[in-house]
DNA sequence: AGATTAATTTAAGTTAACTTAAACATTTTT
DNA sequence: AAAAATGTTTAAGTTAACTTAAATTAATCT
């Protein structure tokens, strides 16, 4: 029994849930580029094997063995994420799409030896959390995506979504990397762009941008 | 398309001609623990999309297609052994599975950085070349089967095969590793076993296992 | 509330990679 | 050279993970 594709709808659905949206089946079928009627199939199998719970239209919940299974997978790919950004040096846009190749493929005693070599990270490059070996997740620091952070506030960079490499280039090539400092100046009603001070320079910003990330909320 | 499946049957024709061995279905089969028949239906892709030639009872050739596929794929696997021995740490027994994993899902890109952070080396942790991206095999010093070394001989290990973990395992904690010096002080003919002289001590070595290993052959 | 839109499921079919069992072909043994 | 053993192929069927197109159901809009 292959056991690959059942690891990815979990992962998708864990990642959605994470991110505090409601996950249906069209979510998880763009995610995976796949059909709607797929995602239908494997809702069924998944239920069936109480990995999930489902009801039509109002999203698809995880029970406690999908959770576990998803953290697992989640844990892999993370692990293998700093991994490749700390040790074998590739570029912080690659990683996401490299460790999604690797995560279904490394034993478990490969993964706690790279989480050794590591020294126990608990964030990624791209600031989400590492579960631990016993399923436990490292705390963040509260969190609001930027396109909510206040006129003339500053703050510094928590986390990124990672789902677009294009959009991860462009963090990069714009110096929006984890823990950089921000200010924002400027609030364009209009179209709901953003302009940000980094770095002594001035960026505008789109919503679709400042959505995918994340700083501390100090309030 | 996956392409997973055909890489597999092209690695393992390959590392069967390496040991110089005709190779047919009934092998193929074995290595990768399916039916014969299954080897007959993908024998047929693999000819016709000129992956290899191939005639009943006398064996299976690799095109050039086929063999410049299957190097990529050892490369790519002699890589990872050496990196997880190496980099990683994994024991010497273990890294030939975890690199069967790992080598259908690393991109060129990583396969090149590895190979840079292990400054580009010639051999494997069980001695086998290491395929350069542009196809060349680096050359080994003469060998023979340790079955065939001469009584009172002394050489030096130099590969030995790895494809069970079991006998990788009794070699490494008979000290029998890549570099070792030992002499042979006895042959008995009627198992072929002989007796061994490795770090000062005495090792009796059946048959089977002293095929499996190769040693420098000075004449 | 009815119409429109969006989400979901069903139905039927495809593909890759297998399986077992039986048939067939070639080598090897006696 | 016939018998036995080994190797190979065929035939029919299975499974997992998809696809497209049509049908159905629920949510949203006016």
């Amino acid at each position: 029994m292959s056991n690959i594709s059942k690891e990815d709808y979990l992962r998708v659905i864990y990642k959605g849930l994470e991110e505090s949206r409601m996950v249906n089946p069209t979510l998880v079928a763009e995610h995976l580029n796949i059909s709607n009627a797929a995602v239908t199939d494997m809702l069924k199998k998944l239920t069936k094997e109480k990995y999930v719970s489902y009801t039509p239209y109002k999203g698809i919940q995880l029970l406690e063995k999908g959770k576990m299974e998803a953290i697992k997978l989640v844990r892999r790919h993370r692990i293998w994420e700093t991994f490749l950004f700390k040790v074998i040096g590739l570029p912080w846009y690659k990683i996401d799409q490299e460790a999604e190749n690797l995560e279904h493929s490394s034993s478990d005693e490969l993964i706690d030896r790279l989480e050794v070599i590591l020294n126990y990270p608990e964030f990624d490059p791209h600031g989400h959390p590492i579960p631990r070996k016993d399923g436990r997740i490292p705390k963040q620091k509260k969190c609001i995506s930027l396109d909510r952070l206040g006129i003339g506030k500053v703050s510094a960079i928590q986390k990124v979504n990672d789902h677009s490499e294009e959009l991860l280039m462009f963090l990069y090539k714009s110096g929006l990397v984890i823990n950089k400092k921000l200010k924002v100046t400027e609030k364009r009603e209009f179209d709901n762009s953003i302009v940000v001070l980094v770095d002594n320079k001035e960026l505008v910003l789109s919503e679709k941008i400042s959505k995918n990330i994340f700083v501390e909320d100090m309030r």
